[in-house]
RNA sequence: GGUCCCGUAGCCAAGUGGCUAAGGCAAUGGACUGCAACUCCGUGAUCGCCGGUUCGAAUCCGGCCGGGACCUCCA
């Protein structure tokens, strides 16, 4: 299977670096606020990930932090008068309710920056005493012009940065391009270091996470476009310091979710919450992987629905079928997996080897979904519905998406017999009472 | 100002050098149907514009137009 690698810049063939085990981090959310629509791309994205190594059967050790103290967790704590603590605690909970919302499992390690300060500490003590950082003022900064290559991730040099580089007002930086390991401040929580009381920077935890849990390198590392610079070029310049590695073979990144074509702005009304979005998050989950992940995806009401109806059809032919066997006893039944059902198979595979192409691989779930009304429609055809039901278990797997279809009760059964009988009768009257009470069940 | 990405039918979207440019939505014609819903079958684009490279380009190169991102907290 094929990966395109941030780094190289090119698909790569993946190779584990431990035979069958594949070690992956992404960069989680910071806990101020309920998660927008945006960052649930990379949550439903690297699930999907997630899910399809698992079934090529690989044991994945995923890993997602919550960044728990910055500034605006301090900010948020001081506005709404809480413990940093307690704002973490409220929107963490949130954050597991939204990824369940979209289909994404939370069962995974999830390490949280106040969990790992001594960590993060040590990392950073190292750092200076290898000369890649130094101290003023109870600060601590990164010396940037210690890494030779810095930039290699963002395909940036050094004298470009610069040359668009802000006026820096802080003048205790040897260097604009120097990033703040250690904040020496007395707003909000801190905790004391050798440096001085104060707060970790951004940009060390996620690395001193990862060299704690994992180790040493690991396969993947993924996250959103936006913070391919300054946050994984700053992780990568400080693993390449300490450990002379680039923390992951494979870098991953996931295109931005814009709204009207434009980029989400809490200032200019264009966000929306995942919690607010009052739709079949399933259609959301199908719509987010609609689009290849390196691509920008736009979001209007419009398209989301188009995406919601689209879900509807792929949920009810599964219905149909499910209850077509059930009704007739023959769940159990042997499947009988036909040619077609093998290309579609063998196409939604090729595609996901494909760099997750899963737009593609949702062409294939389209063709299931038409190859099954056509059989669902044609007699004696029990056993390839059988197999049909089987292959759709298998996709919904891999992309996460759950149907919510389970067997049928003896009520149910009467009911849906009865409104057949009725039917063959032209008691049409009562088959249509009949029909709605299997509609108000859902059945229909 | 610097770096970079994108522009495929009304809409979403795959394809990134070679059979007739996937698929879906919408629209429209037909089939099925007690009615309706569902479903199935059919119908649409020469790929932003101009020029170049090539036997051959949506795919490579150059220019132009349009949109966006990053360079500052941001998934």
């Amino acid at each position: 299977m094929r990966i395109f690698n941030s780094l190289s810049n090119h698909l790569e063939e993946f190779k584990p670096m431990h035979k069958d085990t594949v070690n992956m981090y992404v960069c989680g959310p910071t806990v101020y606020n309920y998660i927008h629509i945006g960052n649930a791309r990379p949550v439903i994205f690297f699930d999907v990930v997630r899910r399809y190594f698992e079934y090529k059967g690989y044991t994945v050790n995923f890993v997602s932090n919550f960044t728990d103290v910055d500034d605006k967790v301090i900010t948020k704590a001081i506005e709404d008068e809480m413990e940093e603590k307690e704002v973490a605690e409220k929107f963490i909970d949130a954050f597991y309710k939204d990824a369940a919302r979209v289909g994404s499992s939370t069962k995974y390690l999830a390490p949280r920056v106040t969990e790992y300060m001594s960590s993060i500490i040590s990392y950073i003590e190292r750092l200076i005493d290898k000369g890649y950082a130094y101290t003023v003022d109870g600060d601590v900064y990164f010396r940037v012009s210690k890494i030779e290559d810095y930039g290699i991730l963002s395909g940036r040099k050094v004298e470009d940065l610069k040359e668009g580089a802000r006026i820096d007002v802080n003048v205790k930086k040897e260097n604009p391009l120097d990033f703040t390991l250690w904040k020496k401040t007395d707003v909000g929580i801190t905790w004391p270091s050798p440096f001085g009381e104060g707060r970790p920077g951004w940009h060390t935890e996620c690395v001193a996470m990862i060299n704690d849990i994992f180790d040493g390198p690991i396969d993947i590392h993924g996250g959103g476009s936006e913070i391919k610079f300054p946050h994984h070029e700053n992780e990568i310049a400080q693993a390449k310091a300490l450990e002379q590695h680039n923390i992951a073979n494979i870098w991953m990144h996931n295109g931005q979710l814009n709204i009207d074509d434009k980029k989400m702005s809490k200032s200019e009304g264009r966000m929306i919450l995942v919690k607010d979005l009052n739709v079949d998050y399933m259609g959301f989950r199908l719509f987010t992987l609609s689009t290849h992940y390196r691509s920008p995806i736009n979001y209007t009401d419009e398209i989301l629905d188009s995406y919601v109806r689209e879900w509807q059809k792929i949920r009810r032919v599964y219905k149909q079928s499910f209850y077509h066997l059930d009704l007739a006893e023959s769940l159990e039944i042997s499947p009988e997996v036909t040619e077609n059902l093998k290309a579609i198979e063998l196409r939604f595979m090729d595609a996901m080897d494909a760099d997750f192409n899963t737009a593609n691989a949702i062409t294939e779930l389209q063709n299931l979904v038409k190859y099954t009304n056509q059989t669902l429609r044609s007699k004696n055809s029990d056993k390839a519905l059988k197999a049909a039901i089987d292959l759709f278990d298998t996709f919904f797997k891999i992309l996460g998406l759950t149907p919510g279809v389970s067997p049928l009760t003896a009520s149910d059964k009467a009911i849906y017999m009865a409104w057949d009988d009725a039917r063959k009768n032209k008691d049409f009257d009562k088959a249509d009472r009949l029909r709605d009470k299997l509609n108000a069940r859902g059945i229909l």
